[in-house]
DNA sequence: TTGTAAGCGTTATCAC
DNA sequence: GTGATAACGCTTACAA
């Protein structure tokens, strides 16, 4: 393989003349140039990446640390990432963590190591203070995720008001028993997306019954099985606020096993708008994250930090939307909401 | 940031004898080695990974080239493929390509680059000699892909004879005008699953009706597309085996949205066994393949050509299965297939 | 504008 | 078993 030196050689000239057609052709005369790129065409030269990156102290890559990969929400995210990055001329290492606070933390010991110029975190897991503490030394920038400080740039929707707006909509259908489906509880974003709920019902004068809120784990099969345990019960809700579209998939095809047509029965609202959610029977009335944008939106973060431009603020709120669609029984009408 | 040689200093000891520690701790006595982790301790020394992957000209870095990491069928590879290389002590570097083949070239330049140690590229799209001969140089496998020639070690199942068996058993269940919904034919896997259905059509005195066949792209929007095109046919189908999950979906849900039951009208079989396939109303009969497995199963590979293990085939053929679901109207019962 | 040469932090080859 | 030192290939003061 074909080094810099050979290339001077070739071309006549010092490699710190190579070095400079490389990173900076205009402080070389024209001829040289010629000759150089000549001589690295003639020997297919490709820099040496490892002695460039060792000696750059850069890597141009970034990881990602990622709970689940197959995970679509994740991998939207991800998509996201990758495209933006791509386009800057970064490379993104993946790091799937399932849902491992150890695997966090391998990751950050990655970084360290100075094996990526940056990280972003999908909904970490590891502690918070620590996070801060790390995100003062390095490029970091965290999506889907809501921690209680505000020191670390973060992206993501705003869990409280889009969950209220979910609840809203499934009361303003007439809905009285309205139970949730959350995510697991020692998440920030599962706790603000049952304040949503919760805030939604008491401005309605709804009571909140315990007997109508389950904690599930954002999984198909949680969903599935808190709502067969909802119906379970004496009382049975009428509508489901699930905070996963997938919960959300689970609840409807419980409810389906259990005899009851959706949205006939029990009208159901998820949360993610996941590309199956439109595929689904009945399709999904849900909360749209704008998951790619969030993705690309954290990498054009992490870039900014990477040279050094300061970022105007710590928290970065996109716009969710409510996405109707037949699981509520609803349809838009001349832009009225009709059962 | 400390170094080597502070370490070195605060230990008493020469660079040599910390290196010597950190990678082969018995080459030295255990009163040194005990001085020497102390210090490292002391001074929370990390190793510069850059200045380690430089010298050693090695990354511990694998390369995953992805058409699409929304795709589930590559983002449940891609988690079998990051299970096994974390287990190894590899890490992952992605690198979406949006089914551009120049988006291949360049992961194939990352590779020269020394930036990866090996990489794996699913479903590649790019010049078949170009793979053998980068094949040659670096260690490279492939998953979900079969060229004509063999020469480059691929991972996957075989395509024919699973959409045969697919085929086979609508022709079993008494079906005689089976559609088929092909991937782009300018993809081998789709021609040889094209083939699979031609074989078990022909083999059953079955005419393989061009009407009856049309191309998609592996997409829900596709099967959605084609299967409307089918329906505005005088002779309609009563069967469709689509060659993919998400084509299968969406023939279904054009079925249904031309009024049509799924399965008492039309029966349909899908392929690649995602996620959502079993969620699907109704849950798709379709062949398995053993996504996650077949993202192990190609790390493995890679492993053994990195530390130049002679592999005894280029050709993994990994099992394949029929999963029978309620999208063809069968139950299995006592064994039995029943309509 | 171009060349010289030091240096990045680690590892490997020698001696001792 | 340990230490001195050269080397990996590129970049960058500094000198010319």
């Amino acid at each position: 393989m074909a080094k810099m030196s050979d290339v001077a050689k070739l071309a006549g000239v010092s490699t710190a003349t190579v070095s400079r057609v490389l990173r900076n052709p205009d402080a070389v005369t024209p001829r040289t140039k010629q000759k150089v790129v000549e001589a690295i065409e003639e020997l297919k030269y490709q820099p040496n990446m490892l002695a460039r990156h060792f000696r750059r102290t850069e890597t141009n890559t970034i990881l990602v640390s990622v709970p689940n990969i197959i995970n679509t929400v994740f991998a939207e995210i991800v998509g996201g990432i990758e495209d933006e990055a791509s386009k800057n001329g970064y490379r993104v290492l993946l790091r799937n963590t399932n849902n491992q606070v150890d695997s966090e933390y391998s990751s950050i010991e990655h970084l360290k190591q100075r094996q990526a110029d940056g990280i972003i975190m999908l909904s970490p897991k590891m502690d918070e203070r620590l996070l801060e503490e790390i995100s003062e030394q390095y490029p970091m920038v965290m999506a889907t995720a809501n921690l209680h400080s505000s020191k670390v740039p973060t992206v993501s929707i705003n869990n409280v008001s889009s969950s209220k707006k979910a609840t809203d909509y499934l009361i303003q259908l007439g809905h009285k028993r309205i139970g949730h489906i959350t995510g697991r509880l020692d998440s920030i974003i599962s706790k603000h997306r049952y304040r949503g709920y919760c805030q939604a019902m008491e401005e309605h004068n709804l009571p909140v019954d315990q007997n109508m809120v389950r904690e599930g784990d954002f999984t198909y099969e949680s969903g599935y099985k808190q709502m067969k345990s909802l119906l379970s019960q004496k009382t049975v809700p009428s509508a489901i606020f699930a905070a996963s579209d997938d919960m959300a998939m689970g609840v409807i095809n419980a409810a389906k096993h259990h005899g009851l047509k959706v949205p006939g029965d029990l009208a159901v609202v998820g949360f993610d708008n996941v590309k199956f959610s439109s595929i689904f029977d009945p399709p999904l009335t849900t909360i749209a994250q704008p998951l790619f944008d969030m993705g690309k939106r954290s990498m054009e973060l992490l870039i900014k930090k990477l040279n050094n431009v300061p970022l105007s603020q710590t928290e970065y709120i996109l716009d969710d939307e409510l996405v109707v669609r037949a699981s509520c029984g609803a349809e838009i009408e001349e832009g009225l909401i009709k059962k």
